[in-house]
DNA sequence: CCACAAAAGGAATCGCGGTTCTGCTTACGG
DNA sequence: CCGTAAGCAGAACCGCGATTCCTTTTGTGG
């Protein structure tokens, strides 16, 4: 079959990161086998290989994919016509968090700290998230609070730092407060 | 030579999870091997394993090593005799953070989603530092502010929770922005 | 000081896990 | 419809790294 159309192929890709994620969420980045990959996803080792050059190249891959998850329901949030203030904002991000993104969220971290690939992946999606609050603080700022449009923007800067900053410590929160959901062996 | 005596053993201990830290602080918790520490520490295999049972056991006590240090510098600010306000704890704290200290204090959450160990020792730590900061935010209601001491401790449960969670994200954001320091082969 | 058990050194072991390789299968382009 | 090259399955390979074992050294209690 010369080459799957890009469609299908993408579907494969993204199959075989969501169960990437799963299993990462479960037993970490690194002790996530190249098997149990397979046997959560379905698929062979590979098949696997088929699709991504190598294991680094994989969690790459699954950290990009939760971090757009989260980034689009963010959006949701951050593009409401009737912009939220900061605490109520703050509140929504807090409940939409997902345990198993949650968890591996964290790892990422973690990961960022040694790997630059995905130092960058993390520091660019930080910056994105921080930008779209940043957008709907300053909206909320003109609409509600009837701000100048000029100096709410540089209001907005600390606030939405803030809100980042107490949406990741929630984040870490989430990540150790669930039960670590052991594999079944 | 029957047994080191206590105090010696001790020492060779933590001389053992300070050069762990460090390594882990480069490469992080799994791509560090023990002959990476025995490098870093000057000792050799046969000595590391008579001194912790596995590498597990020696990532808990480089953790807890890590954490009890930060929790000493942490504790030296909260018993200040003059409280300081809440912008200015948290920004004596953003102050005193040191990289490689949030390098492996993120990697250590990591390390907390997956082992129930970890996890143990990482809340532990973390109510255990809550703790210094809301008695420190209490005692600055009292003494600045004026506050009657039943209630204040009330009203500063959110406030260290706060504190908190901007001291974590400013550790995360520490460990991110410190250039990796790759291991000069 | 001595004797000896414990600690340090370091080579050898052993299994796990990432990657590769070899055929079968199958989906697409014509 | 069909040929074919890509996808897929899974066995085999290979190296790395945790752990063990044995030897040598050394600190300590008597």
């Amino acid at each position: 079959m010369p080459r799957l159309t890009d469609a299908r192929k993408e579907l494969r890709r993204t199959q075989i990161a969501e169960a990437a994620v799963r299993c990462f969420s479960r037993n970490g980045l690194e002790r996530t086998s190249i098997a149990d990959i397979t046997a959560e996803s379905g698929l062979s080792v590979g098949s696997i290989y088929a699709h991504y050059r190598n294991k680094a190249d994989l969690v790459r891959a699954a950290a990009r994919q939760m971090l757009h998850q989260r980034a689009g329901t963010i959006g949701e949030f951050a593009a409401a016509d009737v912009p939220p203030d900061p605490d109520e904002l703050l509140s929504r991000l807090t409940a939409a968090i997902d345990p198993v993104q949650a968890r591996v969220a964290v790892q990422t971290w973690s990961e960022a700290t040694t790997d630059p690939a995905v130092h960058d992946i993390v520091v660019d999606a930080t910056d994105r998230v921080r930008a779209m609050l940043h957008d709907c603080i300053t909206a909320w700022l003109v609409k509600v609070e009837h701000h100048e449009p000029p100096q709410a923007r540089e209001h907005a800067a600390p606030i939405a730092h803030r809100v980042m900053a107490l949406y990741q410590a929630e984040l870490l929160y989430t990540a150790l407060r669930s039960p670590s959901e052991e594999t079944p062996s």
